[in-house]
Order: C-alpha cells, then structure tokens, then sequence
RNA sequence: GCCCGGGUGGCGAAAUCGGCAGACGCAAAGGACUUAAAAUCCUUUGGAGGGCAACCUCCGUGUGGGUUCAAGUCCCACCCCGGGCACCA
C-alpha cells in the first residue's frame, strides 16, 4: 500500500469545513479555573493582511492552546481598529464609502484570520466604527469633561492653503502637502480638544515598577524617556524697565550665578511685546523656518532683545535674547543660560560672544578659568563666586536656593514633565464624532447621555478639501441646544483613533453590553491580561494612551486595576529576503498566496522556527519549506506508525521514553519562560529524528505513547496538522481540550553523565558516570584515563577542579 | 550627538547560571531509488594541516586588551549594523 502523503490543503480545508462559523475557545466568566488573558495587538483593517502580520498571532494562538491545554479558562478575542487614515484616504481615492470599504475590509481579514486556524472567541468580536462601541468613547469623554480631564485649547496644525484642509505630519513632505508639492504648509492656529493626561504623569511614571517583571525593560525605559520627568525649579526673572516677571525652568538652580544671559522662546508671548518693527519681521522667520524643518536640522540662532533682565539672586543685569532652540512647549519657554557649565549654552553664548563664567569647581579641582574654557563642565561640584551660597555642593545649593525663592516669592522647587497632554481632535470624517455642541447662548453643551452616540452620517462625500467632511453635512451640524433649544452647532472634529485602541481591551470582556461601556464585575475577574502581544512601535504612543486611560477608568470607579496588562511582549519584525515588507518594494507575500502554497500550519511553525520570536526573522520560501518538510515527515512517520510497533519492549523503548520527556520538558519550560519555540520546535525536530532512527525497534504502547504526545505537542504550533493525526490516532479532539503531556524528570534524565575532561581548559577527553559521582571518584577517574595519562607525561598537577556531573579541568605546568 | 538592541559557518540560528562552540533547519556536493524528473531516503559539510585507518594537531564567536583553572557569555577601549529620540534647560 503506497505510503499516505502530506496534503496541507486537503487537511486544512477539511477541518475548517468542520469547525466553520464556530468559536474553538469559549471563554466563561464563572469557571472555577484560573483564568488567562491573551491578547495580540488589534489590526488595522487595511484587506492586505500579509505575512508579516502573522507573526503575533503565531505567537499569541499558540500560547493560547498551550494555557489552555495547562487547564487554564482562557479569553482570547479578536476585533477591528477600524477607524482612521487610510479608510479616509481610499474612499478619497477611489470613491467608495469608508463604512462600506471598512466592512469589505474586515470580512476579507476574517476569512483570512478563520483560515489562519486562530482560536479567537469569535463571539467577542468587536470593531471601533460600529457606533455600539463608539458610543462609549464619547460617554468616556463626557465622563472625563465633566472632572476636567477634557478640555478646549488652541494649538496649531499643519494647513495646506491649497486643499484648505489639516494635514497629518505624514502627510508633509519636505515641508509641502503630500498632494501640493510646491505649496509649503503653514502653521495654523485651531481650537483643539486635548486630554490631560499630564495631570496623570507622575503616576504613569511611578507605577512603572509595577510591570517590570512582565514588560520588556527597553520599553519601560522608552516610557520613562518620553514621561521625562525632571526637577527643578522655577525662578522669576524680571525685566529691568518694568520689574516684570520672566519666569525660567533650570535643573541647575546651583549655577544661577554663571548665567550670562535669558533666552526666550520665539513664540514666547513676552517677545511680542519686547521687540518690534525689523526684529519682529525676524522673528516670524524664525518660527516659520523651524516649522518647516523640524527641530533637529536647525542651526542655532538668536536674536538679541535689547532688553536687560535682573537675576533675583544678584540683582545682576543681564542680556533677553531669543533663541530658536528654546521650545515652547517645554518648562516655561525661557531659559537662563549658564553657558560655562551647559554644553549647549556654552554654543550659543560663544556663537554670540556672550561672556562665560564659571560658578562650579569639581570637588577636588579648581576653577576653570573662562578664557581657556573649551567645553562647558555640566557635573555637579562645588559653588564659587556664589554670593551667600559659595562654598555649597551643588545638592545641597539647589535645595538651599529653591527655598530661599519660594520664601522670598520669587520662585520654587518645581517638577517639569516632557510629556504633553494628548490632543485628540481630528479634522476627518472617519473617528468617533467628539459629542459638543457650541450653543451661541450657553457656549460649549456637553450632548446629554441619552442623546448619545452621536452617530457618524453615512453616504456623504469625502473629497479631503476644507475644514472637516462634517462640516459639509448641514443634517449633522444644525442641531438644537440641548440647554436653550436655540439653533446650535455641532462639534465636526473627531476623535483619534488611539481612543478607541485605548480601552478596546476591556469591551472584550462584555462586547454587548448596551447599557455600560462594560459589567465591572467581569473586568475584575478578566484583568488584568495576563499576555499583550504586538510590534515595538507601539511602545509609547498606544501603550502610554491605554495605561492613561485605564488609571483614569480606575478614578471613575469603572474598574479597581491599575495596569491593564501584567506582561507584554514584543515580536521582531518579518522580513522578506532581508528587506522590509512593503507594496513599493514588490516583495509582500499575502497570507492567501502563502496559505496556497503551504498550508497554514507551515506558515506558523516557520515564523516560529526560523528565529526566537522578540528578534526579526526572515521569510524565505526554501525556509518555509524547510518547516512543510518537518510536518510532511511527522504526518508520514505518525500514519505509518499508527497501530505498528514490536510486540516486546526493549532498549530502544527506554531511549526514546528519554527523549521523549526531554522534548516536553524543553517545551514546556519555553513556554513557561523564555518563549524561544525555535529551540521547542527543534527539539521536536530532534525527537523525530531519534523515532525514524529507531522506528523498528519501537515496542507498540510505546510506539502509542509517543505518537499521542507528540501531537499533543504539535497542537500549539501547527493545530491543523495536530488535529487530523489525533483522528488517525483514534481519538476524539479537538485536541486542545486535552491535557498538555507531562513530563518525568525521573525518565528524562540521562544514565549517566559524561564528564568532560580538560587539561588546561582544553578538551581532552570524555569520561562517563553516573549522576551524583563525588569529586574525589570523578578526579581519580580522570586522572586514570589513558589519554589524559599520556598528556600528564612529566607534567606536574597543580590544581584539579571538578565540576560535578560536568567537568574536570586538570591544570599543569 | 544621546539612549536601547545586535555582531557566532555559504545562510537562519543554538549554546537558558562562566564549563564540550555551531543543536535544529536551509543551501550545497556525492550516492540510492527512477527510462527520466519530482518526491523520498542515505552520506558529507567552520577553516587549515596530518594520517592507510580508527582518528590526531592547530586556528576559530566584529577588533584589541583584561579577569579566570576555564570567556560567545564578565570587565575596559574601539569598529560596524539595526531601532528609537533628537537642542527637554
């Protein structure tokens, strides 16, 4: 009889034929097992899931059915973030309705997903545009209004004149609109809701140490970087012919007497009122000229005032400048420049020909002196030339000088953060409409709960010219005050779509719930996840957003976790022959092309297998089919194996029991820690490779034994394939409702050691005994092997060192 | 410039706590089967040298130093690659 051959397709299809339109996993509230909470990051339903997108669904799915194969309840949901950009940007393109074009979209990638053979809840399946879940992004606004959180402020944005429309930075090139090459973008000013998630900093930063067991350190360290904490203090200046207050942030309160000169920011609103005519020309320049670069590319300029400030700790005058690398948006958007002990300061002030003075000597050093000064000295010291306060360590200086201006009123300790609060207006059609009216008579009316959602109108045109597609649509605009009952407007901008990345999470728990954004009592027995999965560049924006988010749900009494995620993990990219998958390189490989030409299990265990799973791997198709190999040769190996087998058990029995309990243990532990399933499917590889050696010798319980766990083992990784051997083995799946094999140290362990023999920490020689041999046996032994005997030939011993179970290294002279 | 990762055969990689470098796979070469091809199976495969042979010797984890009985792993300096941030006072 001809040996069965491996058919993916045929096996695939079979078995979603089988389990069509139902959910492998159903999660329950009320179990008595623990629970765990697997989650991969939500996709953006772009229709071309390709195969770079697999990967953290490989690694999710099969972390999935390995915790439930532990005995764990498991909740493990699949949704759509489908509001945003490109929906607006195709229905542009190609005149299609985003609602329409997103639905198309979202079937495409659930078919996609379904023959992926993930084991999603389906019957938890949410999308971001469906006003059901939206709705409640607009009563967390109002929530978050309501207790200040929320709150209306100008700011500016990208404008092309052309368009007349709002650009996103990715849409500037060079300075000019995406679709206007030659028309440079200006900075306009809007009125913007923001959210004050700075109000939130310090607690973003501090419960940090919280996740640094589960979350990988460089994100955390990413996170920390960009909340930016610093301390200082905040110290008012005064303007020499006004006594006016300048107030500047220094972390370096301690240098105060080096400072030569105040910087102010450009757009700092005391420089409008100091210069004028010529210089007022010049500084729109350098405001526009910044804008259009971006900072980084900037040389350093300055503009002098002509004004003089007064140093409140010397009553010395002082130079005002203006400087284009001062920012706004930072501290209070002035400076005083210490040039001899801040290296960019030392630039501008020698730049200018300012004078430079030092105030800080190190400990056990001197004074620089300021005309051989070639660097500025930024670390802590000692002060001098410091009035009252020279003699001081810079610590204890800073502390000293901070109280002395909180007591005599002009200034204080103070704390700034980078970061800065969340601005979540959009001017676009496809978002969650933010829910304000703007009544002439009572001004900004919240849209009352029972109004809500304010829903998106359908079917209007999207051209992307003008303020906002909203704007356009009369029907949506014209309302009633809710207050008054006077004509009123709507709100037209709406929300970004981090919002509803932000706590899509916890709409899981409860998907339907029409009532409440989510039943508390199920968020307190599903959270917090226990494993977030997703790319490395959501490590601030999204990450950051949802942790704000779920500490502001917690202050609302919504929830009592201040996390949401206990452990986070981050998958390497997937390259394609080395380069980055991308449509304008032509090498994308769709997930149905793929799928064809393997199978899906061949996909999952080759992204799997080709390098551990936090590092970037690359597709190559003679890597895939590398990995299609290894499920051929089981698939061939288990169905002629099944019901074969030597009647009597024998030595290679007791080898390959051995091997088998060192494949689970070596998989199991992988899952339990590291997550390198390269080395797990490896090791699977390895005891394949020992079964086909030995494959008449195998007694047949034993020849059952391995067969069953075996596919056990393979249902994480290649479920398809596990799925249809279970069935060859007689048995009834679907296999993940069995328990994962476990493993007897006891079997695995090897007879005996082999011990390592060096002379000189070179290997010399191997010498074989059983575990637990003491030292003396083991050095004796060693020392008696011929070779080694051989090489100590009028040799002297001088050390012996005998590592157990492992080594004996003999050193000699 | 700063911060964070990396650098191991022709290639992807393994070596989990300082203890046998290169597991597992790809590619390649040779062989078996075949009219032939595909598929499958077997053998070889870090480099250099030696031996009729079983085998043996030396070198080898980006570079140069160091610690140690022992270093891919720890320390110092440097080079290169990738990612992030970029005048943050």
């Amino acid at each position: 009889m001809p040996e069965k051959q491996y058919d993916a397709q045929h096996i695939e299809l079979k078995w979603q034929e089988r389990w069509k339109d139902s959910t492998l996993f159903e999660a329950e509230e009320n179990s008595s097992k623990p629970k765990f909470y697997v989650l991969e990051m939500l996709p953006y339903p772009s229709g071309q899931l390709h195969i770079g997108h697999l990967r953290n669904y490989a690694i999710g799915d099969a972390l999935a059915r390995y915790k439930r194969m532990r005995g764990f309840n498991v909740l493990h949901p699949m949704g759509w973030d489908a509001f945003g950009l490109p929906a607006e940007n195709a229905a542009i393109a190609n005149q299609r309705d985003p609602y329409e074009w997103t639905q198309f979209n979202i079937e495409n990638m659930k078919r996609q997903h379904r023959r992926m053979g993930f084991s999603y809840d389906w019957s938890r399946e949410i999308a971001t545009c469906d006003p059901a879940y939206y709705r409640w992004n607009q009563w967390f606004f109002l929530k978050m209004l309501e207790r200040g959180l929320a709150y209306r402020k100008q700011a500016l944005v990208n404008w092309c004149p052309e368009c007349g429309t709002v650009l996103a930075n990715e849409q500037v090139v060079d300075g000019c609109c995406w679709r206007h090459e030659s028309t440079p973008v200006e900075q306009r000013a809007l009125e913007q809701w923001f959210l004050r998630i700075t109000q939130y900093a310090d607690q973003l930063l501090n419960s940090i140490q919280d996740l640094e067991a589960g979350w990988p350190e460089r994100v955390l360290l990413m996170q920390r970087n960009w909340i930016g904490r610093s301390e200082g203090a905040e110290i008012d200046f005064h303007l020499e012919k006004t006594g006016q207050p300048i107030r500047v942030f220094t972390t370096r309160v301690d240098t105060i007497y080096g400072a030569t000169c105040v910087i102010l920011a450009p757009e700092h609103p005391l420089v409008a009122e100091l210069v004028t005519g010529d210089t007022k020309a010049q500084v729109k320049r350098m405001i526009d000229a910044r804008a259009a670069k971006g900072p980084g590319d900037v040389e350093k300029e300055g503009i002098f005032t002509g004004h003089q400030a007064v140093n409140p700790y010397s009553g010395e005058k002082i130079p005002i400048w203006i400087g284009n690398f001062v920012l706004m948006g930072y501290g209070t958007g002035a400076i005083m420049a210490v040039p001899a002990h801040d290296q960019r300061d030392f630039e501008f002030c020698r730049q200018y020909g300012i004078p430079i003075r030092p105030v800080i000597r190190p400990v056990d050093g001197a004074l620089a002196d300021a005309s051989s000064l070639k660097e500025a000295f930024p670390d802590d010291g000692i002060l001098e030339n410091s009035g009252p306060f020279s003699g001081l360590p810079s610590e204890e200086a800073r502390r000293v000088m901070s109280a002395q201006a909180e007591k005599e009123n002009f200034g204080k300790a103070a704390v700034t953060f980078r970061i800065k609060d969340w601005g979540i207006s959009r001017q676009r059609y496809w978002g969650t409409p933010i829910p304000v009216i703007y009544c002439p008579k009572c001004g900004i009316v919240p849209v009352p709960e029972k109004d809500l959602p304010v829903v998106l109108p359908l079917g209007i045109p999207i051209t992307g010219k003008g303020r906002s597609p909203l704007e356009a649509v009369p029907e949506f605009m014209n309302v009633k005050c809710p207050k008054c009952g006077e004509a009123a407007r709507r709100e037209s901008d709406t929300m970004d779509t981090f919002v509803d990345s932000s706590w899509y999470f916890y709409r899981y728990c409860d998907p339907n719930n029409s009532t409440a954004p989510f039943d508390s009592k199920k968020i307190a027995y599903w959270f917090p996840i226990d494993q977030y999965i997703g790319g490395i560049e959501h490590a601030i924006l999204h990450l950051i957003y949802s942790r704000f988010w779920t500490k502001v749900m917690r202050d609302l009494g919504l929830i009592t976790n201040g996390e949401p995620a206990t452990r986070m993990f981050n998958q390497g990219m997937v390259l394609k022959d080395s380069a980055k998958m991308s449509k304008s390189r032509g090498n994308v490989v769709s997930i149905d092309e793929m799928v064809e030409k393997f199978g899906a299990d061949t996909g999952r265990v080759f992204e799997l297998f080709a390098a551990p799973p936090e590092k970037e791997m690359d597709w190559t198709d003679a890597g895939a089919n590398g990995a299609y190999g290894f499920l051929a040769r089981v698939y061939r190996f288990a169905t002629r194996n099944v019901a074969q087998g030597q009647p009597a058990p024998g030595e290679a029995d007791r080898k390959i029991l051995r091997k088998l309990h060192q494949t689970i243990q070596k998989i199991t532990d992988d899952f339990e820690s590291r997550w390198h399933f390269n080395t797990s499917i490896a090791a699977m590889m390895g005891l394949l490779n020992d079964l086909t050696d030995a494959e008449k010798q195998i007694s047949a319980p034993v020849m059952a034994e391995v067969l069953e766990k075996l596919t056990l083992m393979l249902e994480p990784f290649a479920p398809y394939l596990a799925e249809e051997l279970w069935e060859e083995l007689g048995r009834t799946g679907p296999v993940f409702n069995h328990s994962w094999p476990a493993y007897d140290p006891e079997i695995a362990r090897e007879e005996e050691a082999e011990i390592v023999v060096q002379v000189n920490g070179k290997l010399r020689g191997r010498i074989y005994a059983a575990f637990g041999t003491p030292r003396e046996t083991l050095e004796k032994l060693a020392l008696g092997d011929s070779k080694v005997r051989a090489l100590l030939d009028a040799k002297q011993v001088v050390r012996v060192i005998v590592v157990p179970d492992k080594l004996v290294n003999i050193v000699v002279k």
